[in-house]
DNA sequence: GATGAATGAGAATTCATTCAT
DNA sequence: GATGAATGAATTCTCATTCAT
């Protein structure tokens, strides 16, 4: 009581240290807490800055929270493009896109529920660096399936919009209660299980069985094809 | 306002009259607004009745919400059953579960967007009616399925729930933009190609057969020279 | 669903029945929930009546809460005088009054915790029975001590104000967190030793010591003359 | 009124200064109104801060009137412990003790009310500094009567308790109509009589003796003599 | 650049009481 | 006499954002 309440001792930090702390306690706060029962107050107390600090280096609340999602989803997504070229075969590469996108989900689900509950709902979701790096995801996702088209490997009477929808709807619908923190998810088994229906589901040449000769040396040359990328 | 001081004229209306009353009002603010946006006030005064008339026969602002959903729901759902009995062939079974899924959705997109994006988060999501249908909906769904497994239509390795999450969520993530308010969907066309991909990505039995092994060999061949080609 | 709402039976009670039903129902509920917590809707539903039924009886809550709080009052207390003129000699008369008191409190906590803190606070108190009662309590009480003024038995140079205090307040305060609910209190003897404490503290001829012979004497009247009441 | 579209002209004002300022207004407006009448919107205005203001220095209404409370009493009692030092002897402490307790009432009996009828009765009080200041008080009150009884002066077969429970008993209950704005009180008489009385009521050794054997053997007999008549 | 005090609009909810039926 | 639907005033507390210092 008697003299506690002394002024805090200001440091000035470096812009970019600010804006790594400010949005390092952020993040911690929109994963425990949601977006709307984060409050400023408690990011700034965590990142040891007044509120007003923040108003500094981000327009607003809404605005802190879509970088701080940015930054982690160009972090997570960066590298795919890059592995996704060492990968040979439809399959193999539908399978890779797949369980990339389970990966992330496994790895971060707080923060995919804030993009999809909190960010994607929102107007501004289109001049979003999420929704270009989306994009460009289901690009390379459905460049794989045009090439296949193309080869003759999949049919090509089927809408590619609906294709990515089978794709990234499964897989979100199945991550739902892992999401909100309900039971777990088994990645590699549900990327096989996923690539391999729509695999089968858009195959021009029917998969007859897994004992088939053909397809038993298909997948080989496949799995062949990933040990040796060409450029990689 | 000309008279503010006397007492609103009291008409005294049966229960389910109010309620009804009450309901749609709340129907239409919701859908207008959204549920964040919607309030109590408004839904009042287009019923026209006092706000505290609202709490009689609802608990609060979220109960009517989920009332007003559920109510919907039920009438949209509860002939399906009946559809589906009178519906034979796997396939088209299938297709007619897709189909009314689209359809609903066309038909409502903005209740729709009320169920995704308001009631499903919420913690209360589970007590609720609209989970109980859709619960129904999706055991229908894979009865389907799993009759097609028995009688070796569909094979037998394929997880249940990867195939709901596949059909649902591609269907939401296919109407997803629509429920927005933007674009159009096709519901038939839709709902005969996922039906489609999702049958011959299950189907036990090919369903066609246009391509010949040695084609297959030759192609598979093609791409292990083009993975150690002859310069390196 | 179907038809659970069907018109309640009407019964016609007397007047009497039905106030009877009201009081029973809003003494258990003011009991429980103390007066601010207390619903009318409860009570009436307790009382297996609507919401307008109370409003025919009873002007408004407040006057139930008293109506039920002086009821019980009278019953309490309408015996003590009979009670009082049984006993014999200053000493265990007052004793008697204290005691009175601590039974009544003791017996009905919850009761009396309405009247210290609800009742007795409100502006109405002075027109309430339960203010009449009191006096009449208090003016019995304060005869005891005139008579024994004016035998001689204790000084003259005391406030009977002050000796009203010192016997209802003690009273109350001692009872204070028995009324809360906690703990217990030991009503004869606490009625002992603050009659003692009261006694001693009035008397006119210094109670010297319980060895004192007069002293001795004294107290064996005093259990004689309680043995043998004159009338009762 | 004239001006409600721009924002008010802000004064900044040390931490100190605003929650001085406010507790001044809240004080005022709860000693007129009382803690259920008192508007948080009043005392902002009278403070001359938004209501927000006061919600950044306290946590709620109850918060606010509890810190209220304390601080004044905090300041009443502060002294009372020098004061005490200076005091000798068993009449005089006590005496002093009684005299501090009607003197604080007599001067902030709008405060003493609030305590009494609000703080006191609800559930956080014993975790109040109220609380704390009231069970010191005490403690040092019956320390002069442990003291008494230890060197003789007072007999020691009565349970502190019940001392405590006539001090303070009485001394609240005869305040009872002045806490209510209802008559005066006369301070140091009323402290006189009652330190008497309770030390004549605890004295070991009579305070003094001015009623023969004789006279008191006499009374008795007359009292047996009415219990019995002759003629019955 | 940092501070942190101050803003201020809101908005859901309660429940005693009334009175048309 | 009983019903019970309807009234409606009234008030706390939140918290993102601003801006004087």
């Amino acid at each position: 009581m008697s003299e506690t309440l002394q002024r805090r001792q200001i440091f000035r930090l470096s812009r970019e240290r600010r804006v790594a702390d400010i949005m390092e306690a952020a993040k911690a706060v929109f994963l425990e807490k949601g977006y709307q029962e984060a409050l400023i107050s408690e990011i700034a107390a965590r990142a040891d800055v007044v509120e007003g600090t923040i108003y500094r280096y981000f327009e607003n609340k809404r605005d802190l929270m879509i970088k701080v999602v940015e930054r982690w989803y160009d972090e997570m997504l960066s590298d795919f493009d890059q592995q996704l070229k060492g990968i040979r075969g439809t399959w193999n590469r539908l399978r890779f896109m797949i369980w990339k996108h389970l990966v992330t989900i496994e790895r971060e689900p707080a923060l995919c529920r804030l993009v999809f509950q909190e960010l994607r709902p929102g107007p501004e979701y289109t001049s979003t660096m999420v929704f270009e790096l989306n994009r460009e995801y289901t690009k390379r996702t459905l460049e794989i399936i045009e090439a296949a088209m193309a080869s003759g490997e999949f049919r090509k009477d089927v809408p590619l919009r609906v294709v990515r929808d089978l794709i990234f709807g499964c897989v979100e619908h199945h991550t739902w209660s892992y999401i909100r923190g309900i039971g777990t998810i088994d990645v590699d088994k549900t990327a096989d299980t996923i690539a391999e229906i729509i695999y089968r589901g858009l195959a021009a040449t029917p998969v007859r069985d897994d004992s088939d000769l053909a397809t038993r040396l298909e997948r080989a040359v496949e799995r062949l094809e990933k040990l040796n990328p060409p450029e990689a």
